[in-house]
DNA sequence: TCCTTTTGATTGCATATGCAACAATTGTAG
DNA sequence: CTACAATTGTTGCATATGCAATCAAAAGGA
């Protein structure tokens, strides 16, 4: 019998380290690396995605993107200030009086498509260097996360 | 046989998605996570981090704690700079006239104390949510890609 | 219709992040 | 000893990030 009336968790079932700093850490390198190959067309590699996204889902509201994004809206309207004032994307007023569209402009299109090969280089570059299984893996545990942390925060469905 | 000399990659041994898009996603979930414990004690997620690598290296070269938490020697001067504001980190002078050190004060190892009794609460939520084997396996996978990706940004050795 | 609530987006504030350029210092070859 | 190179930090610049507060417009209810 224990003295306790719950049994101590395992010693290997225990994660050593904090979640939260070593995602953090990854994520740098990882988004060095992006920025390092998709730099060269002129775009951060958050802004080829937040482009990506505008062209696959637009045109879209703002805050449908941010959800669809999972960032905050705030975020958002900054983050597409410096793609209208290149000229890649364009905010038009909505139906509504109060929302507002967001859509990809021609420049914007031919953009992404340059730094789409850009991208695959980078990415291919990561399969190599992380090896294709570990990559599946850790894309494949991140969904699974993302699906477990989303409902917290209003991503009520996808 | 082949048209081509090399064979196309098997189509389940493509990992679909942008691994950087997919890292940056969870780790805003995440570090939300934590900054809604973690804050409570007044610091931030990272600032968390930081405060724990002085107590656990210090005092030690800001060039040193950078290499060391794998971040970019100039977002270390800057993130330093509120916690030297709060009291919790001194930055003195040190044996080099360039070079600095970085030590905690005893208000610093203090608030250290509190806020890592917040992030074990965060940890164990996600713990919780995740569950402990996906955690595991995370953190797995983190730190193998960690090793795979160092070398190429001057982490010679640790 | 008027009042209240809800919705959609932005702004203020504070921090995080890295590259390139710079400044200050030390080390070194001649 | 001196001109040049390497080391160590910091600033300029631009972006990323989210929370709380705010503003504007639409929707709902009495």
């Amino acid at each position: 019998m224990n003295s306790a009336t719950t049994l101590p968790t395992p010693v290997h079932l225990r994660p050593q380290g904090c979640t939260n700093l070593k995602l953090r850490q990854l994520m740098r390198r990882v988004a060095q690396h992006y920025d390092a190959e998709v730099g060269k067309s002129g775009l951060k590699g958050t802004q080829y995605s937040l482009l990506s996204y505008v062209v696959k889902f637009g045109p879209l509201r703002p805050g449908d993107l941010a959800r669809e994004m999972k960032i905050d809206a705030s975020t958002l309207t900054r983050n597409l200030k410096p793609m209208v004032a290149n000229g890649w994307l364009e905010l038009a007023p909505g139906s509504d009086g109060r929302s507002r569209l967001v859509s990809v402009t021609d420049a914007g299109r031919e953009k992404r498509t340059e730094a789409q090969r850009r991208w695959r280089v980078a990415q291919e570059g990561i399969n190599q260097l992380l090896g294709v299984e570990r990559v599946l893996a850790l894309h494949a545990l991140i969904d699974e996360s993302l699906e477990r942390l989303s409902p917290l925060y209003g991503a009520e469905d996808e």
